[in-house]
DNA sequence: GACATTTTTTGACGCTTCGTCATAATGCTG
DNA sequence: CAGCATTATGACGAAGCGTCAAAAAATGTC
């Protein structure tokens, strides 16, 4: 085991290339024909190596679509952390987390999919210990960044003291409201057809009334919101964003 | 097919009562042993008739689960009924829809998790067309009561007019936030180590917050609000509910 | 380079479960 | 009760997961 910590050996980032290999064949497999189609023995043949191989990495499928989406998640975390740098008083560095959150899941609703693959209890009941704490953990660091932006709001005096105990309820509020949207957005309920406006949109409109009821300043009112949005998603995302997203 | 239509024939009711004895058999497996212990053999020999019997009910397994899933949106449903009809004004009967709703999943957590097995993927792609269409109409129905309202209290006053135009927002929006705090709650993320309130008490906040954000009146802190949650949680659930319920 | 030892890879195999379908059992009618 | 129609049965084929003994490759030693 010589230099098995310092750097990494040959063998070790074959090893790890080759996870990725089969982590990247997964997620295409996935993307292209569904969850159901997914084997291990398909992936095996794909990525050209038996299916043992594929065990001496991941101790069963539900770990490896765990891996997938320990991947989302960190991608998440990347637009997490440009939003809670987003130029800008806290409320839009607040709102930045939102749209970045939102949009992500428009660009990428694969991901999205995979994420909430995991929710599921059926796979969840299979998925080893040790790879869902790794996924807990990135999940704790997303809450973590957004309760240090509220935090900062609170210090700053753009949400008023009183608020300090609601610190996380504040969070909690604003996660839940955008993971359910997301959610309503991926089951296949025909919201448009129900008469429900896009749901960036309706998420977008619905977090400034939440926290206006808040009153974390500068409220909605005195801002030109549809511009902040279009600020905000070019920061995240750059040009191409635009035009594919409707408000 | 003698008195098909009319009266149900003795034939028909033993079928009605034998996919009752199925459903409810599948319900106990899945609240004791998970959903990877249910098996359609299991279930047939609990139930003791063969497994194409039960096939003769089911398409398919996850047909199975869909029905189950149907049964609790139906009792989510009368709930919100019970709700809508809360004595009281426009605020506090919205209210009650969410309320009606946190406690459900909080009282019958393992029905709350049946109507979240089918919003994955996996399970989803294997449900019959017919089924589905069952369950979104049935979706349907809940977000119909809460709109309508909506629509009572833009009537009289209680919202300004200037949100007719968001209606259907303001249901999305508590919608979407109950929706996701309950998702939050059933996953196996530590809110309480996390530094998070019970996710009823955080749900109620919240959505007073984001009502009074709309400026729905009369706004909550015109209100007593633990008072008006305890009445509203015994009109809708009873007297053994306020025991078990902590806010 | 030849041989021994350790590590890694392989794919055949056992097991579980789904869903089907030919056959058996049961019910109904004249 | 005989013949037809409906319903129930469980053996069976197919698919997929995860294992493990054996084969292959890599590494170490002289």
């Amino acid at each position: 085991m010589i230099g098995s910590v310092r750097t990494p050996t040959r063998k070790q980032r074959e090893l790890a290339e080759r996870e990725k290999l089969i982590l990247d064949t997964a997620q295409t497999m996935l993307h292209q024909h569904g969850y159901n189609h997914l084997t291990m023995e398909r992936i095996a043949e794909t990525v050209e190596y038996s299916k043992g191989t594929i065990y001496n990495h991941f101790a069963s499928k539900e770990d490896l679509v765990c891996s997938l989406c320990c991947r989302c998640i960190s991608n998440l975390i990347e637009i997490f952390q440009r939003a809670s740098q987003f130029e800008g008083n806290t409320r839009e560095r607040y709102s930045a987390i939102g749209i970045g959150f939102s949009l992500y899941h428009q660009l990428h609703p694969m991901d999205s999919q995979n994420i909430q693959t995991l929710k599921n209890n059926a796979v969840r009941e299979k998925v080893s210990k040790e790879k869902l704490a790794e996924m807990e953990s990135l999940e704790q660091k997303i809450t973590k960044i957004a309760l240090s932006i509220v935090q900062d709001a609170i210090d700053c005096g753009d949400l008023n003291q009183s608020h300090q105990k609601h610190a996380s309820t504040i969070v909690f509020g604003c996660w839940s409201m955008h993971y359910g949207a997301l959610l309503l957005d991926q089951s296949d309920i025909p919201l448009h057809e129900m008469g429900f406006s896009p749901v960036v949109k309706m998420l977008w409109y619905n977090a400034n009334i939440y926290l206006d009821g808040y009153q974390w300043q500068p409220l909605s009112e005195t801002t030109d919101s549809d511009k902040l949005f279009k600020k905000i998603s070019l920061a995240l995302f750059g040009e191409e964003t635009i035009c594919n997203t409707v408000l």
